[in-house]
RNA sequence: CGGGGCGUAGCGCAGCCCGGUAGCGCGUCUGCUUUGGGAGCAGAAAGUCGUCGGUUCAAAUCCGGCCGCCCCGACCA
């Protein structure tokens, strides 16, 4: 592509709107131009980009077995509420109507429409296993999108679905998507890694993601350097460093005016005692009862945790739902002489002696609480979130908590929805039998954006050869000068024949102007041609990522850019 | 949905407090000069000041409603 002739808007300054480095950069080197909030257009640049990806993906995906077919975006909410899910993706879901007034959305995902074709046409274990596999825009009406291309409200997935007969032929299945998987992150250049993950609402036996750390990513995960440990902070376990208590006999509580310390750090510098031996009060609302939860001082609630432990949904007590409870104020909640509620305790609270709790009086807490004899707990639960710089669960190593970027997520889901839309098959001794299916889910615009989210540099993207748009940028200074022109005329002429992706800088520009653009889009080797190196017989070769920058023969460069 | 910020030329912003001719930088167009890290000079085009209403002789500026966008939180296959 002649540069000249080509629609790469690229800016210099950085859009307002745009926080993170994939989302600035994407901007800045015109790959994508935002519509609405969560709604972007792949421009040429970045739309090559995409591709490359996709590609990747069809061609691992191939491998396996999976065909790729192509589904309606535009459903008839009946299929959505056959399994209930019409409702349980509530106002995330785009609705509409068509002008008969049928109810209509746009899809968010696609195993109602898998089960749909399943339940059309496979009617015998013979039919089994399947893998289907689409690459397709999806819907979501997001809360809040943000971060970019991150969480968009439209956005390019590759979902792929397995069709089985039993748990064994799902096992390999899920194993095939595994596997799979690897191979497209790492062709893709990504330092991935795979974490257990909680179903969540998908329903289901297992489910992992995969993750690129980043600082900007939304998930939190722990990771063990050791052995390779990694969870999602959702379901991540840890060996919590034992909270010390001082060695002062017998544990007899004591009520103390602590005016106006309401939170755990004031009440921690109020009485000079370390957080840890505070004992946070929580309470939360569940299936409209309330409920009191107990963490250290220093843990944080890890939800998902808790959510696990109730089985229920639940939500955090209203102030006033607190002071009709315990006529206090919530930063003076203790669980001595409480009112009647079932409490639930983290672990790492238990057995300690001469804590500290709120008194549930304005302005009080008391000391030397020890717990089981002050208060029981009804039940002793993991609830904290697991922290950095804690044992590893399995290993002698320490843990380290950094955010992520999900960029797959596999999951087996069993029967759920063919149960539901009745899609079954007769087995080998003629009993009819649901379908078990697994789902795995692929972003493109995330894998692109974690690519440039770990590789730019102050002056722009530094593309890994799997996915640039362009693997050569040919710069050409001086284009006026008739010997520029036509050497590289001729040498742009000659790498297209040899097969590359090359961009032609045939601007006429000042050289600095199409440096700082070259720098900014990332392509990974520029070529230099100017009268000095043509008087040379040289060109100038810079490779992007090292910024190394040499003078040498033509042939030299080549070599290097074939590897 | 709760909290915060913003909306003025294609992009980035000032002007608003204290009402009175709409401005700056970048980009764009024309000409000349330039040509190794986003050039210089001269000239030019381009804005319903998000939108609707109110106050006023007069509103980008003051008041109110609405819409949109960004950030934090809640939510999230």
């Amino acid at each position: 592509m002649r540069f000249s002739k080509a629609f790469i808007p690229t800016l210099k300054e950085n859009p307002a709107d745009a926080e993170i480095p994939s989302h600035q950069l994407m901007i800045r080197s015109g790959m994508i131009r935002q519509l609405a909030a969560g709604i972007y257009s792949e421009l040429p640049f970045g739309w090559r980009s995409a591709k490359k990806a996709m590609q990747i993906v069809r061609e691992e995906m191939d491998r396996i077995g999976a065909q790729e077919l192509f589904l309606p975006s535009l459903n008839p909410i009946e299929v959505w509420e056959e399994t209930g899910r019409a409702a349980g993706f509530g106002d995330e879901l785009f609705r509409l109507e068509d002008r008969k007034g049928r109810g209509m959305c746009l899809a968010p995902t696609h195993e109602e429409i898998i089960c749909d074709i399943a339940r059309g046409f496979i009617k015998s274990y013979r039919d089994l296993p399947q893998i289907w596999y689409q690459l397709q825009t999806k819907m979501r009406d997001e809360p809040r999108p943000r971060s970019g291309v991150l969480r968009g409200r439209q956005f390019i997935m590759k979902d792929s679905y397995s069709l089985d007969i039993d748990q064994a032929g799902l096992d390999k299945s899920y194993e095939l998507h595994s596997q799979a998987y690897h191979r497209i992150f790492e062709r893709c250049g990504l330092e991935f890694f795979v974490v257990g993950a909680s179903s969540g609402l998908m329903g289901g036996t297992g489910s992992q993601e995969f993750m690129v750390a980043s600082e900007h990513g939304e998930d939190r995960v722990a990771l063990c350097p050791g052995c390779g440990y990694a969870a999602n902070l959702e379901v991540a376990a840890s060996r919590a460093i034992p909270i010390a208590d001082p060695d002062e006999g017998d544990s007899e509580i004591e009520k103390v005016s602590t005016p106006d310390t309401r939170t755990i750090e004031e009440v921690s510098k109020f009485l000079k005692v370390k957080p840890e031996r505070l004992i946070k009060t929580l309470v939360i609302i569940s299936e409209e009862k309330p409920v009191m939860l107990l963490i250290a001082g220093d843990d944080d609630l890890e939800e998902a945790k808790l959510q696990g432990v109730l089985g229920a949904p639940f939500r955090p007590a209203h102030p006033e739902e607190i002071e009709e409870l315990f006529g206090c104020e919530a930063g003076f909640l203790g669980p001595v002489n409480a009112p009647q509620m079932p409490i639930i305790a983290d672990s790492r609270i238990m057995g300690g002696k001469h804590r500290i709790t709120g008194a549930n009086e304005n302005h009080f807490h008391i000391t030397g609480v020890e717990v089981g004899r002050h208060f029981k707990p009804d039940q002793a639960a993991n609830l904290r979130a697991a922290r950095s710089g804690e044992g590893c669960p399995n290993c002698q190593e320490t843990l380290r908590v950094t955010n992520a970027i999900e960029i797959g997520h596999i999951f087996k889901l069993g029967t759920k929805y063919s149960s539901a839309m009745g899609a079954k098959f007769l087995d080998a001794n003629g009993k009819e039998q649901p379908i078990i299916m697994g789902s795995y889910g692929i972003g493109i615009a995330r894998i692109i954006a974690c690519a440039i989210e770990s590789n730019h540099d102050k002056d722009g993207i530094i593309w890994p050869l799997s996915l640039t748009p362009y693997e050569i940028v040919l710069i050409g200074i001086n284009m006026k000068e008739a010997e520029v022109s036509i050497q590289t005329e001729a040498l742009y002429a000659d790498l297209l024949n040899q097969g590359f992706d090359v961009l032609f800088d045939d601007r006429d520009l000042r050289p600095g102007f199409k440096f700082k653009d070259a720098d900014l889009l990332g392509i990974p080797y520029q070529i230099v041609i100017s009268p000095k190196t043509i008087a040379e017989d040289k060109v100038e070769f810079k490779q992007r990522n090292s910024g190394a920058r040499q003078v040498i023969k033509l042939e030299e460069a080549l070599q290097i850019i074939r590897g």
